[in-house]
DNA sequence: TTGACATACCTATCACCGCAAGGCATATAC
DNA sequence: GTATATGCCTTGCGGTGATAGGTATGTCAA
């Protein structure tokens, strides 16, 4: 029985979405593929991820909308809140600290 | 909103797990705290996440069992099977994948 | 003009897994 | 004798990524 597909992302594209978006805003749909493209391919999120994700997100205050059409159709442009930019600085603190826990478990020499 | 306590731990305890038990057999008991300890105490899996993981491990071929009693209580050993040492070695491999892929989006200079 | 594909938004349902909170039993120490 | 440590276990909740849809418009080739 092989690992989940989601085995080690949980949080991750929460992590990602405020990492991009703390450059420049986007909408939706360029972020899904702006997630693949930063990552070589090697992290992939579907809209089925990343809608939801946002829309969690901009109701915590994360996140600020503006509407846009272009080309008649119409997007969701996303940018970082203040208070979004607080909870990515936690995130990524988070982050870094038990990725560094783990990779000393994972690299100590023995574990008597 | 802060983010759940489990958040980036996903498969976390799975691949300390494994590693732990690959330089020496454990009990359950036994492994809780030494995850804690060879983490300084940045990572914390209490008995209700380690138990069901060892018996899901077992019953996957990834864990073999060896049962002692000692000083009037019993104990369960564990050790890495073959096939656990595979399924580490997969794991492992994965994870650094994921948080080198992570790490290159997160220091990424620019996202344009 | 029709059909395929990309763009762009959305939702509902599922599966998995860490977490919290218990329960049971024995040994030791105060 | 009762608290603490040891050592095993289970149930139920909640959060979240994955899957699989649905709707609509624009573009481009057959």
């Amino acid at each position: 029985m092989p690992p989940t597909p989601s085995t080690f992302l949980n949080g991750v594209p929460e992590l990602l979405v405020l990492r991009l978006l703390r450059d420049r805003e986007m909408y939706g749909y360029e972020l899904v593929q702006a997630i693949r493209e930063a990552s070589a391919d090697q992290l992939t999120f579907a809209e089925g991820v990343i809608y939801p994700l946002l829309h969690t997100l901009e109701r915590d205050g994360a996140l600020s909308t503006r509407r846009q059409t272009i080309n008649g159709r119409s997007r969701v442009y996303y940018s970082v809140t203040p208070t979004g930019r607080e909870r990515f600085d936690a995130l990524s603190a988070h982050w870094r600290t038990l990725t560094g826990a783990i990779a000393n478990v994972l690299e100590a020499p023995r574990h008597a």
